[in-house]
DNA sequence: AACGCAAGCAACCGCCTCATC
DNA sequence: TGATGAGGCGGTTGCTTGCGT
């Protein structure tokens, strides 16, 4: 196996600090990001390429959103979850300004307080067979999915969530918004993403 | 005011995928 | 066609902050 470029010596971690964020984002302004690995050297950073990679696209870059998710923002990540599983960067897809890290920051302490509320059994890290299983039981859907919301298919797709049906995940979702809006909303998704997969 | 706990967030680590040679 | 390097992704950790007692 490869040995990270973060494990060469010398280099800095944890924090980072105002002076070294004003390097990196001056450089990028300047010269762009055409290599990260070449990119700290240039810069005169003393960080690998990832660190200053996840520091531009998590924090420094210009059209992050910041603060608190909205509602609507919300329901997209749910519904997202719902079809790609854990496949955070394809979620921020469809989130302009919000970073993959933000939204999988988002989601777990969601889910976690949902878990300690209701005690939904979620399949987090399902074993492979069932979530092979599961993308044989919902490819189709997966494409349904793929044509509403313009992404691309996902490899597992429904697979996160195994045998875990669409009203245990959002029963309490439905209480925290107390709306009807969301329970047509799910009906509409049982019927494209779980009935497709299953009679397909 | 001090302490403990939980939530939120930034960052690291290891693995995977893809491009290049 | 296999080896290697670089980018990207998801899981996880650990620090900070806010809140209750």
């Amino acid at each position: 196996m490869k040995t990270p470029c973060c494990e060469r010596m010398g280099l800095k971690k944890g924090p980072w600090t105002a002076e070294e964020d004003q390097i990196l984002v001056s450089h990028i302004q300047r010269y762009g990001h055409g290599n990260w690995r070449a990119l700290p050297k240039q810069a005169g950073l003393l960080r690998c390429g990832k660190s200053c990679r996840l520091r531009w696209i998590n924090y420094l870059r210009p059209d992050i959103k910041r603060g608190k998710f909205s509602k609507e923002e919300e329901d997209t990540i749910l519904k997202l979850h719902e079809i790609l599983g854990n496949r955070w960067s394809a979620i921020a897809t469809s989130l302009p300004g919000r970073t993959d890290n933000e939204i999988k920051n988002f989601w777990h302490t969601h889910l976690k307080k949902r878990i300690q509320k209701s005690g939904v059994h979620i399949k987090g890290n399902a074993p492979s067979h069932i979530l092979q299983e599961a993308q044989a039981n919902s490819s189709s859907s997966s494409s349904a999915a793929s044509s509403v919301y313009g992404i691309n298919p996902p490899v597992v797709g429904t697979g996160f969530y195994g045998a875990v049906s669409s009203s245990d995940i959002f029963g309490e979702t439905v209480d925290n918004h107390s709306s009807c809006q969301l329970s047509e909303e799910m009906e509409f998704w049982y019927n494209i993403f779980i009935k497709s997969g299953q009679t397909s």
